[in-house]
DNA sequence: TTCATTAATGCAATAGTGTTGCAATAAAAA
DNA sequence: TTTTTATTGCAACACTATTGCATTAATGAA
């Protein structure tokens, strides 16, 4: 559980009220938080400045974005040590059909990806959808 | 190249200007259309009934709609015998980074996903993101 | 073919997610 | 403490997508 003061100097970002707050958000929960979780459980907060600090975090390596299975934007505490200019987020990610929640896995890809001839790859990004223990009553 | 009117009546759809125009659109490209492409290439027709046709295709089988890498909809013809009840596309999708154009890959998973205790999956979906051999100059 | 039924269409309005511009304010450095 | 620079809040806007409803068109039966 590391300082959240420390958290913001060491990526780059002044600290500030919202930006300690979203983060011990992320601390808080084990499932990625969308805008409008943060919207609901910090309401002091302009909604704006929220998707600031979110774009804030992707940029500078502290979270990553996985959009859920309705196209909405997630984010995660990244677990290894991305910065600003190495995002490093292989694993697959979880997404509730029930719940709409969104899980990191540990799981990550060892399968070959055959490309048609001339297309060149990126990243790889793989997403289960299911439902999560809590909703399987 | 089937008949655009024996499709959509194997389908259980009526026969109308609307669909066998997007129909057309589906059969002339080999990448997934969004609405955006639609409505660019099919002006006479109203936004909302193309979003309807989208919606009515996919759910009896016609296409199946894929999320693009901004979260956007995207739907491509089912190759196989999908139909109200039973899609089954499991094949991979790249999104070019570019021009992004959604494309689907002949591929499949072949690895096991491992998911945490309880957990239960329903589908997997893999995207890759890269860089389409048109763009790639 | 015509009529009756049922579904599709077009229009207006609305919802949800996300961004931009700008003035006011706060954090960090000098 | 002052200066510099970045962040915040507010208003407005952009984009994707859906809903309600009256009108119109497609299909099946007479």
């Amino acid at each position: 559980m590391p300082l959240r003061k420390e958290v913001l100097k060491k990526h780059g970002l002044k600290i500030t009220d919202t930006r300690l707050e979203v983060l011990n958000q992320f601390y808080a929960f084990n499932y990625a938080l969308s805008h409008q979780d943060l919207e609901g459980a910090l309401s002091q907060f302009d909604r704006v400045t929220l998707y600031r600090t979110l774009n804030a975090f992707e940029s500078k390596g502290i979270t990553h974005k996985v959009l859920d299975q309705h196209g909405v934007a997630k984010y995660a505490l990244c677990k290894e040590h991305c910065t600003e200019h190495n995002h490093h987020d292989n694993h697959f990610h979880f997404h509730c059909m029930t719940c709409n929640k969104t899980f990191c896995l540990d799981d990550s890809l060892k399968q070959d990806i055959k490309l048609p001839q001339g297309f060149e790859m990126h990243d790889v990004r793989l997403n289960v959808r299911g439902v999560c223990v809590d909703c399987k009553e």
